[in-house]
DNA sequence: TATCAATATTGATATATATCATAATATCTG
DNA sequence: CAGATATTATGATATATATCAATATTGATA
């Protein structure tokens, strides 16, 4: 974990979301002395459940897992954080310890600000406070419409719906990598290793996609649509 | 629905919620001229999908569910709210139009607060914000991990969750009558109606609950805590 | 009160999914 | 590089769940 907080400012921040726009240069200013910004590489875990939360995390650039774990080292994976990001932004105001992990499946760029100020610029800027329950409502409906799409899918359904995803959420391309092991898919729509790795080699067989390794080729996009839609 | 605004007023408000202690004098003045109170029957249906969001909801006393309409009539159950909770929190500041509907499961009576009046009184009250925000990272959190243990869940696991979140967490009291049907409940946990009698039968044999129609009594709590625990 | 529709119940059976076993391959580590 | 370990893969089997069918019960309604 590297910081390179360096003389990075956040009024110039290619990165700077629309959120922060509503902040005045007093505000930013504010924000600037008060953040960090460190780069991660895949696997690193840099929020634990429990730790206190003193952070809130903006992904710049990577791919992110929020994760719960759970007895004998299982872990269920809640969501994938893209770039943009307000990662954790679930939970961050109602707790005052994570209640999820927060781990880098791809080399990752992150800026960290402290919660407090966060909760002061909330106390005397309405606009942005107000962008930001707007944000929270939109991280959490995703997050929740997924998991209750979740328990109306069979298996193959979901498979389905996880292979766009990745295509057209994180990569917008039909030709990916994919940054999970068959048995983190398994933990992200609640299905067994097993049966990850026997779906998609049936989805190879019947032509809907071309697989070597972790490279996922989306060949019939079409079906695969039916498929996540009918469950 | 029995339109009964009349005289009452928000600052004598026995349900006041903590969260409208942090207004002004004139903000609660505001609120009271832009709200009304409803009582609504059993049943009633008070917003649905699609349509435009005008109104956040406070649940003064009853119990309502919260639920998404799919294909072919069927629904999917979203969350129970009980008294004190705003409902549908979860999505208004992120849509223009309801995702979600909402209907009364017993008698209830509401507060609806016209939320343009709530993003006015965002912009200008920090407090109320910060508040406001907390309270909906806390639903969330809630609503989102009941789906997420569904996931880990057999079907008797959720069927001794939700007994003894009706149990806890509603009625306060290991005799209760249910407000929902089987079907209902299996739209709640994921679940076919056979199954849900079948494994509320079971769980009678068993001497884990007591049942008469709809009146439920929980005779062995310890078991069926162990059972939701265990999946 | 009689009739209809929704709900609840139970059993038999089909289907989906998990589990167990085993092996091949890839990845990490000293 | 060798050995250890995790990942991917496939088949056989057990288990969990859904589906189908038939009936009883309750609740609503004319």
């Amino acid at each position: 974990m590297s910081d390179t907080t360096r003389e990075n400012r956040c009024e110039i921040c290619i990165y700077k979301s629309y959120l922060f726009n509503y902040l005045t240069k007093q505000e930013t200013a504010l924000v600037n002395l008060n953040k960090k910004e460190i780069v991660i590489e895949k696997g690193e875990v840099i929020c634990r459940e429990g730790e206190p939360i003193k952070y809130l995390v903006y992904l710049r650039e990577g791919l992110m897992k929020l994760y719960k774990t759970g007895a004998g080292r299982t872990q269920q994976i809640i969501s994938i954080a893209t770039p943009r990001d307000f990662i954790g932004l679930l939970s961050v105001f109602s707790n005052t310890e994570y209640i999820y992990s927060l781990a880098a499946l791809e080399d990752s760029s992150l800026c960290m600000i402290d919660l407090d100020i966060i909760k002061k610029i909330i106390l005397q800027n309405g606009k942005f406070a107000l962008s930001l329950i707007e944000k929270m409502n939109r991280i959490s409906d995703v997050v929740l419409s997924n998991k209750v799409e979740l328990g109306i899918k069979q298996l193959r359904g979901r498979i389905a719906h996880i292979l766009l995803m990745f295509a057209v959420k994180v990569y917008r391309s039909d030709l990916y990598e994919l940054p999970v092991s068959r048995k983190e898919i398994g933990e992200l729509i609640d299905m067994r290793t097993e049966n990850v790795v026997r779906i998609l080699s049936e989805f190879r067989k019947d032509q809907l996609i071309g697989i070597e390794g972790k490279k996922i080729e989306i060949k019939n996009k079409f079906m695969l649509e039916k498929i996540s839609e009918l469950g």
